[in-house]
RNA sequence: GGCGCGGUGGCAGAGUGGUCAUGCAGCGGACUGCAACUCCGUUAACGCCGGUUCGAUUCCGACCCGCGCCUCCA
């Protein structure tokens, strides 16, 4: 039995699909102005992981992340760039798959973009007008009136009152009340425009997904997600649209991500620490990225920081090493298998805890090395496999070890100065010239080369 | 101000009403020419004050501190 932290009752609750065996599932993605940020990431790989453990238990997922390509802040880069907000909104999707690919977050079923759906989101707000929920302002925005919707601030715990004493001053004048927000905007001259009902205009924010969600997956889904400050407003008001509109229930479990800070404060462009995806893994190995992401519980708050990026450089080449130099077994016998199994699923079906998730890997890690030591090689094997199909799960140990510890960008020497320095120093090692022989080690470490002597031979990995 | 979340050993980070988290780092030992890797052993924690209980880090209450949202934001 799975157990999810549902957002919407604050509390853990057994999973039960609408469908047995299938789970429906929209998470809330990018807008595409710009690069993919830390905050991103996180949300990515959380998904990504819940994702693949559902798909692990055997559900069928239908996994749903839309993308906002039309709204102001894409119209305003595009405007300070000089260039089409279609240029624009072309090279961020590319670079976001890009970074997705690095990260190894998996492709979502199905992609929907704002601008494929402008139709449905048309419908959607002329169902809202004609029940009552929504009205054409005279600028030209058609407007959600919220105090119409009686569930308004179930998700968020918020009262109207509080939010309408709490509003800023400046609220347009065309709202009725100052809570309520667009559904559609009206269009300033000049600006890219569809033909509507109610003047020529696009949608607003929080409707697209509404729209995109239901027509994607049904009037009622499984499981809605998104980043934590997506929770007020978007979702309240996707969810008061999608039930003001449908007349049932929208979405069964509400999840959110925690919060990513940077050493220890909020990450935020005006504090001039903000992280793009591409300039993290100018400095991480991208598997030490999503290690440091999944190292944590996906609702907890995550603090970048170089020390805490090393530590789990650390710990991942720990678990490589373990698999170095062993050839998986393909079919690890049930005594090697099962206690894994158990104790990694007793984890993961608790609200996905990913860390208590890698405790197993880290125990059969250090099972590995014990096997390896008694010359219990088929173990070794067959513990390496479940190791590594287990590491699936979260995304991670699914590279060739070898190529791990050799990639990386630290140093400059190439693979062939190395081995011939290491060829060098084996040579003095023989003629026992150990002072030859730590003058070519000590050199290697200065390149950010580490040797390990072995029976075998010498391995090197860049630390 | 309103709403919500959290305070665990040097650090990261799970969890539980009463023997162990785990990882990184540290310390002692084995291995090694010396290291590295690995193994064995080991130090060390539950913000503060009350309450419930035979027993509380875990449940309840107050307090202190931190964080997030309330405005575009994953």
């Amino acid at each position: 039995m799975i157990q999810i932290h549902n957002t919407l009752s604050q509390r853990k609750e057994e999973f039960r699909p609408l469908e047995p065996g299938k789970v429906r599932m929209y998470v809330c993605g990018m807008t595409v102005y710009d690069y993919c940020h830390l905050g991103h990431a996180r949300v990515l790989t959380a998904f990504d992981v819940i994702t693949r453990y559902l798909r692990h238990r055997n559900y069928d997922v239908t996994y749903i992340r839309n993308i906002t390509d039309i709204d102001d802040k894409i119209l305003q880069r595009a405007e300070a760039n000089g260039e089409d907000y279609l240029a624009l909104t072309d090279r961020m999707i590319k670079a976001m798959h890009e970074d997705e690919a690095r990260l190894g977050i998996l492709p979502p079923t199905k992609e929907p973009r704002a601008t494929a759906y402008i139709d449905e989101i048309i419908a959607m707000i002329h169902i809202l007008i004609s029940k009552g929920f929504a009205y054409p302002a005279d600028n030209g925005d058609v407007y959600f009136a919220v105090d119409g919707f009686e569930g308004y601030g179930k998700l968020s715990k918020k009262k109207l009152e509080d939010l309408i004493a709490g509003a800023r001053v400046g609220v347009s004048e065309a709202k009725r009340s100052p809570a309520d927000f667009a559904l559609w905007k009206a269009a300033k001259a000049g600006e890219v425009s569809w033909p509507s009902p109610w003047g020529d205009g696009r949608p607003g924010w929080h409707i697209e997904c509404s729209a995109m969600s239901t027509c994607c997956l049904g009037d009622t889904f499984d499981i809605h997600g998104g980043g934590p400050d997506l929770l007020f407003p978007h979702h309240e008001n996707e969810i008061a649209q999608s039930e003001a509109a449908t007349g049932k229930p929208f979405v069964n479990v509400w999840m959110h991500a925690g919060a990513v800070r940077v050493n220890k404060e909020k990450m935020s462009k005006s504090l001039g620490n903000f992280f793009t995806i591409r300039e993290i893994l100018e400095k991480y190995p991208a598997e030490v990225v999503r290690y440091f992401l999944v190292s944590s519980h996906y609702r907890s708050q995550v603090d970048y920081s170089e020390e805490n990026l090393e530590e789990a450089g650390r710990t991942l080449t720990r678990l490589y090493t373990a698999l170095r130099g062993i050839v998986p077994d393909k079919k690890p016998s049930v005594e090697i298998a099962g206690d894994a199994d158990q104790q990694f699923h007793a984890a993961m079906d608790d609200d996905f805890n990913t860390p208590g998730a890698l405790t197993v890997l880290h125990a059969l890690a250090s099972d590995i090395n014990v096997f390896r030591r008694e010359g219990r090689d088929r173990e070794a094997s067959e513990a390496a496999a479940v190791m590594v199909s287990l590491g699936k799960v979260l995304g991670i140990l699914q590279q060739d070890p070898e190529a791990y510890f050799k990639a990386g960008n630290v140093g400059d020497l190439t693979a062939e100065t190395i081995e011939s320095l290491i060829a060098a120093r084996n040579k003095a090692r023989k003629e026992r010239n150990f002072a030859e022989a730590d003058r070519i080690r000590d050199e290697l470490a200065d390149n950010g080369v580490v040797l390990d002597d072995s029976r075998d031979g010498t391995s090197w990995r860049r630390g």
